[in-house]
DNA sequence: CACCTTTTGTACCGAGCGGTAGGATGGCCG
DNA sequence: CGGCCATCCTACCGCTCGGTACAAAAGGTG
């Protein structure tokens, strides 16, 4: 893929991607204007295209990229040793990584798009499929929890699961409307005493 | 306001704001085009630009329309008798409306324009006003509990209205990429353990 | 140094956007 | 029944959207 004839690039992809990334987490995917992503990412308009093909796939990297990067630390809580370590990890992380100061407030998963025009359906798609990878891997690391005795009798991993991603979904909504990490950490403090239950 | 001469209107104000309110919905605020609304609205551009000013305005009124009626059900469980009732009742009206078959999935506070162009912010705006509204009726409901002593000792009243809010959001998202009702009160029957913590 | 290849920049495309002008329409009132 | 006047409808406005044609520019290769 990499070519050694004709002119070189002078831009690196991960680099614009993650220049645009601030832009579609800021603005949507439809509030995010080929102008304001080629303006922010530092390339115009033909060498996006000759890069990424469209708006669309564009969007589907810059999403991919976020989701392997940003979104790892909250997965790596889950290596936690014991459930509630994970999920506090988990919920304690995310709560820090909504409100970071060197990046937009918010979660590009939810802000992407939750709604879109009907020919913009699939971007909506993306990220759903990419909030559901999240809270599967949350149910697999519950359910191996659950077998090995480590979660309050009678508490379903996957009730659970949906529980604290749903919640971690809603800090994001709070999030883009201004809220501060305490804030967030208040309401992780209430949400852990569901844990603490026997 | 009402006029007596001219030519009567073939339309009422409330039931096309109704019909708005499934489109900015489904396909959010800039989502939204205008022939889509006016198609679903029954009526033509003129009409609306007469009654309603603009599309920035129409989504005002909408969203007013959907705050104080699709809305009201969820704060009325805040009369509920005591502070578990009141949060039970509460998130369980939320996720039976966020799933009702009638309507598009989630809720328009969330769907309608988390994020959005630079020049559309005020809608933005608009909705979490609206979300801050329903938290902070929360939050006085459940201060009279804690002054009646009908609080676990040490929650605090703000940081549990946050919590109760945040999942009721986070059940938005997922209503919107598809869960059932069942997803949600499952998820509901976890948080609930936080209330019963002594 | 001339060639080949790829990228870069400018300038443009058709389509759809939100919003509007102005004549046709049709119930009320004298 | 004739004039009034707000509403309805067709057709259009300027603008921005996502996407592209084309030629100038810039390295590696003989």
């Amino acid at each position: 893929m990499t070519t050694t004839t004709g002119r070189p690039r002078t831009f690196d992809e991960e680099t614009v991607l993650d220049r645009a990334a601030v832009v579609f987490w800021r603005h949507g995917y439809e509030g995010a204007s080929l102008s304001a992503l080629t303006s922010a990412m530092g390339i115009n308009r033909p060498s996006l295209y000759a890069t990424f093909g469209s708006k669309r796939e564009l969007f589907r990297r810059t999403f991919a990229r976020y989701h392997d990067t940003k979104l790892a630390t909250a997965r790596a809580a889950l290596d936690r040793p014991t459930a509630y370590a994970a999920i506090e990890a988990f919920l304690r992380t995310s709560a820090d990584g909504l409100t970071a100061g060197d990046q937009p407030p918010g979660c590009l998963s939810v802000q992407g798009g939750l709604a879109c025009s009907p020919e913009n359906a699939p971007v909506s798609e993306i990220l759903a499929a990419g909030r559901a990878a999240t809270e599967s891997a949350l149910e697999q690391r519950l359910t191996r929890a659950a077998s090995e005795g480590d979660l309050p009798p009678g508490m379903d991993p996957r009730s659970l699961a949906r529980f604290v991603m749903a919640l971690s979904e809603g800090h994001a909504v709070h999030a883009a409307a201004g809220a501060t990490t305490e804030d967030l950490q208040a309401s992780v403090d209430v949400a852990l005493r569901a844990l603490l239950t026997r």
